[in-house]
DNA sequence: CCCTTTTCACCTAGGTGGTAAGAT
DNA sequence: ATCTTACCACCTAGGTGAAAAGGG
């Protein structure tokens, strides 16, 4: 997933236990199709749900103080369309729409810690951060976006990125 | 450092949290120097030790689950001659010789832990990992095993690291 | 026709010893 | 004379979109 999905945190018990771990839901049950002439997207159908795994960061379960002092990144976060697949990735089903969502659970040191499960977490949702899973760009401009920002396609880009977006509007 | 030094653990208490780290302590201030014609290492004088610094396990802290669960390995864990190393390497004199250690601590959840610091850690030598730390290799036969046994030198074979050592000895 | 999979060249990032030049 | 440094070609490992091939 281009771009990472990046976290700055405050507020932890620096001495406790956190986990911080993400998940993706579909904003609809809504296939979608591109309209080229248009250049927007349409529904095209309704499809179930898939199946709704989660990805804990690598680091879990780690100190509140480790958390907040950097900047966290979920850089090992993968997708894949594979039903199948037995790699642990997030698995999303191509043409629907997602959000993000980011959890932080407290590892309650309690004996009954279960009970309190209800109060040990917070969810929190960047809107901006959706997105529509594609396994192909439907959209030159966001090729062009991804090709510009993103080091690993280097090898694509035709002029210097700080060019850019200041020459393509 | 290669090969990298690694560990397999048992007996932790899979719930409790435990740093991880490494050491490096001079065998002697001796230093050394190699005489090629008798393929051995002389005494040649003496030296005042380094700073000693120690590298802690990047996972640490973890619970003992955690480590326990597969083989620990440090490979994050640099060597270099520079004393003023800011990148926090541990720091070895060259032409000297160093013992490898490896220390186990338990993170005490009591408040009075540093009254408990002298039986809340293990340490673990193991007299095979000595070596002579150099800045350029002395021994053709260390290079060459260097280059048959490390996958990043394999620019450097000319043969199949299978064959080796069977046609090599 | 529309979407998915596979393969590829081209990158980033970084771990090897060889080699020649530098330092003491 | 002996040891150290800087740079290099050559690897491992893996993240990009392009393009062609595959599938329903």
């Amino acid at each position: 997933m281009f771009p990472t999905f990046q976290v700055k945190i405050f507020g932890m018990d620096p001495m406790a236990d956190y986990m911080l771990l993400m998940d993706f839901v579909p904003v609809d049950d809504k296939r979608y199709r591109y309209a080229f002439h248009s250049s927007s997207w349409l529904v095209a159908g309704k499809d179930p749900a898939t199946p709704g795994r989660v990805h804990y960061h690598p680091d879990s379960p780690a100190k509140g103080a480790q958390w907040m002092k950097q900047i966290v990144s979920f850089d090992k976060l993968k997708l894949t369309n594979n039903l199948l697949d037995d790699n642990g990735h997030i698995i999303l089903n191509s043409m629907h729409r997602y959000q993000p969502r980011f959890h932080v659970v407290y590892v309650d040191p309690r004996k009954d810690s279960e009970k309190y499960a209800e109060e040990n977490f917070k969810t929190f949702v960047f809107e901006e951060t959706r997105f529509t899973a594609v396994t192909a760009y439907q959209n030159h401009r966001i090729t062009q976006l991804k090709i510009a920002s993103n080091p690993f396609a280097k090898g694509f880009r035709d002029c210097d990125p700080e060019d850019w977006p200041r020459n393509h509007r």
